[in-house]
This record gives structure tokens, sequence and C-alpha cells, in this order.
DNA sequence: TTTCATTGTTGGCGGCCGATCGAATCTGGC
DNA sequence: GCCAGATTCGATCGGCCGCCAACAATGAAA
């Protein structure tokens, strides 16, 4: 085995488990003792893991990063972002927001020949590369755990661009309107909402209902909604009565 | 059989298989082992493929994007990165270029407490819950194979953005200033050093003396650089003669 | 034939690896 | 707090293998 396969492994090693022993790479690698030491050394050197004593940790973008990897979408939320995917046709200006929804949507428009603007750093990466796919990167303030861009970096760019669609997803909605847990993503999204021709909400059934912190815009601003079927025939009403298009998704789940 | 052809062959042969040993060439194309390793030799030289102790590994596309965690940075670039990440203090705040040299950097800035500021995607989505950094994405057009925001989005952002350094990357380096191939990527560029207190370029030694698609800057723009040892006497004297500073790093194989 | 470029061979050098041992550090018991 | 056993760490040494430089051989062009 080589030296240089030999320390990728124990790096992805490392990063897999967090913390490895030496004993544990020793047995796992079938090397020397002596050479994973001086491994160790190496790659603590270089900065790719830290030692401590009995192995050592990983250092680095830590794979709990997003969760997206282990994160496992549910069947709502697949079934409601093919929908809203679905939507959106081809050579058009599509603005997504970040969330776990507009993530399965995004994952959903490979293939297109598109333009899209998000400020979402998991959606970015994904849609990087894509063949066909135009990709703007709205910057600014990166919030930590979400990887979304706000901030009024953010915001003076959205100011210059203008887009087909949004599609974005929401916190929670009452008949008062829709929320989100936090002031800088509402400010950023209601920019968003300006630069867009038709709003597309993508949300599951579970959050009729249910405010958050802070006030995004009234029902009325929302052009289109693609939720599951576990919506009630109150909620039909009261949107529809908003001029809220619905798109009703069926899950096998329906009740 | 012609050497240009047995070239070829080694060339094709790293793609497929992403590393090959020496020995493997050698059995596989039926050439003595110096022979094979002129070759690797000439190969590395010209930048097709990278050597590596006991054969080598192909460079080229195939290192997009996120995939570049199994990228392995060559000596140098690793040494260059260390020795640059020293130089930055902590509680400053830190312009960060994109490229793979900086990506490096990056890696080694993890445990200070700073302020990044970047257009890089992998760089952001590298720092991104970084306990101690707070980071801004630079956004705009993502250039797709090697992930960095250019255009007018992110000279605009970066026009309200002042720090202290700015650790980059180029393309290559003549007597008449620094150059990177892609317009898009200089006008960046430019408005990074205008947004910086100090100017500290990163770079092999085998950069010096070739230019590139586009100018950048005056050598009198840079403030630092950090550069392995490679670098011959007269490039020393017409740097520092600029006023550049130099860092130069020990690298095993120096001459 | 001479000359030059390329290829093959040989030998020395140095880096990498595995093993060993004393020193340093941790742990548990008193 | 202190000590003894255990574990881990760092340094060192010999062996092996890949690397490099020098030289010889081959063949093509002048």
């Amino acid at each position: 085995m080589l030296a240089d396969e030999r320390r990728q492994k124990i790096v992805e090693f490392a990063e897999k488990r967090g913390f490895v022993s030496l004993q544990d790479i020793v047995s796992h690698l079938k090397s020397s003792e002596s050479t994973i030491r001086r491994d160790l050394e190496h790659l603590d050197g270089i900065g790719q893991i830290r030692r401590t004593r009995g192995g050592c940790s990983y250092v680095g973008e830590s794979l709990t990063g997003f969760e997206e990897r282990q994160y496992k979408a549910s069947a709502e939320k697949e079934a409601i972002a093919a929908a809203a995917a679905e939507l959106v046709e081809n050579e058009e200006t599509v603005i997504l927001d970040g969330g776990t929804t507009t993530l399965e949507v995004a994952r959903r428009l490979s293939g297109k020949s598109l333009q899209v603007v998000t400020n979402s750093l998991p959606i970015a990466s994904l849609l990087m590369n894509q063949r066909g796919i135009e990709l703007v990167f709205v910057g600014g303030y990166l919030y930590p755990k979400t990887g979304v861009a706000l901030g009024s970096f953010a915001v003076e760019t959205l100011k210059s661009v203008h887009a087909r669609r949004l599609i974005m997803s929401v916190g929670g909605i009452t008949k008062d309107g829709l929320f989100n847990s936090n002031a800088l993503l509402v400010e950023t999204e209601c920019q968003m909402m300006e630069a867009a021709e038709e709003v597309i909400v993508v949300c599951t059934s579970q959050k009729l209902g249910h405010a958050s912190l802070a006030k995004l815009c009234p029902l009325s601003r929302v052009d289109r909604m693609v939720v599951d079927s576990g919506i009630s025939k109150k909620w039909r009403k009261q949107l529809e009565s908003k001029g809220v298009e619905l798109t009703i998704v069926k899950t096998r789940r329906a009740k």
C-alpha cells in the first residue's frame, strides 16, 4: 500500500468516526504502529487531523455539516419536491430558497436547462457542474447551520435580480400569512419575492396552522403552493380564497 | 514505439485509473523503468500528471468542485499553504481567493478566530461550521469547474468589503506583473485587492516566468509572496526590487 | 563516419517501513 | 498526595525499495 493512499484512508476513517484510536487504525490498515504514528504526525502537521493521546480526531468540515449526506427526506417531502420541480420549465430563471425541501427540488432539476439563483450553499454545491444549469450564488453572511447566505449583501444582490419563479420554503403558515424562524432569513426571503414573478411555496401539511418567530408576508402574496394531501378542507378553502393555487400531491400515507 | 505515443498512453492510463504504479506502466508498455521514469518526469513538468512516490496520478478536470476531498496537494503547495496560514492572525478579516492553493490555506485556518470572506464554493463549504470562523460568501455567477463566484455581483459586493489581508493565487507571473487565465476572474480579483490592506500571493515557483491570458496587476501591487524554494535568485531580486516581501518555504525537493 | 538523441543498465543514495527500547504520561489503588 | 503498573510516545537502527545520476548501447540523421 502506498503512503498517500494509507494516509487518505486514515483521514476518511477519522472523518467517519470523529475519533479513532491508534490501535484501531493499525488493525484496520495492517501497517505497523510506527508507520501509523508517522502518518498521524504528518497529517497533524498539515492540519488534516489533530493528534491526541491514543489516537487522533478529525478537524475540518464535520460530516454533520449540512447533514444532507445522512439526511433522508420524508416521502412527503420527496413527492412535494418532485411536483414542484415539474412546475419549472426549460430556459427559465428560478430562485431557490434554502431549506431541506428546496434542496430536494434542486436534486430534481438536474437535466433541465435553467438559470438558477440561490443563496443556499448545499444547493449550490449540488447544482454546480450540472450540465445545462447556469448558477448564480447570492452571497452574504453564511448562516452556520443551514448554509444559507443572509444579510445586507444578500438583499442588495437580490435587488438587481429578476426571475420567473421563486421556490421557497417556510417555517410555518397561519391564516395571517407565512412565518419563518429567523429575522435575517425573512428579510432575505422578502427580497426574493420582490425579484420573482411567481412565488411558489413548498411545504408539508403539518406546517399549516403553526406560526414562527418572524412574519414573512400575507397569504395573498403566494401564487402557488405545493403541499401533500394531508391538508384539510378548511385549509384548502382558506388558501384558495386568498388566491393561492394549490398543487396537492398524493402520498402513500395520505390520510 | 515512439516517445510521444508512449507518453500519451501513460496519460490515458493514469486518467483511467486515477493512479498507476510505475511497475504497472513498465509491464504494460514494455519499456524499461528508466524510460518510464523519464517520461513521468517530463509529463509532470508540463503538468499532465503528478508524480508521487511509486508511480503517478492524474490531475485533470476530475477534481471538480467538491470531490477535492480526495485531491492531494503537492508537497510544495502544502508547505506554501502552511506558511501563508501562519501569516494570518486571530481576530482578523481575511479575503480568500479561489484556487487549490488557497483551499489548502483554508484548511489550515481551522482553529483560528477569524472573519473570512471568499468567493470560492469549496472554501466556503470547508470553513462553514468551523467554530470561530465567521464566513461571508461573495456571490455572483458561479464558474462551473472551479466553483468561484465571478462577475458584476461579486464585484459590487466586494466594493463594500474591507479586510486586513487578501490571500490570492495567480495563473502566472512575469516581470510585467500577475496574470490569470480568465478575464472575469481578473476583474473580481482586482476588486479584492482594492478591498484589502495587505495583498499576499501564494504560488509555486514554476509559475514564475509564465504569462497567462489576462493581466491582473503590476508586481508592485503585491505586498508579500509565499513561494517554494525553487525560486531563482534572479526572480528574488526582481521581486524584491518591486517591494514584494518574500516568504520562501523550504521543501524536500529544493535544489 | 560522425554526431546527437533516445533508451537500457548499473550502482549508490536516501527515504520509508518495521522493530525495539527507554522515557513520559495516564490510571487506579492506597 | 504518592506510588506502581500499564499504556503510549518519541528516538533510533537495520533492511528494503524506489529514485536518481552516470555510463553504455542503439539507432537515426547529417
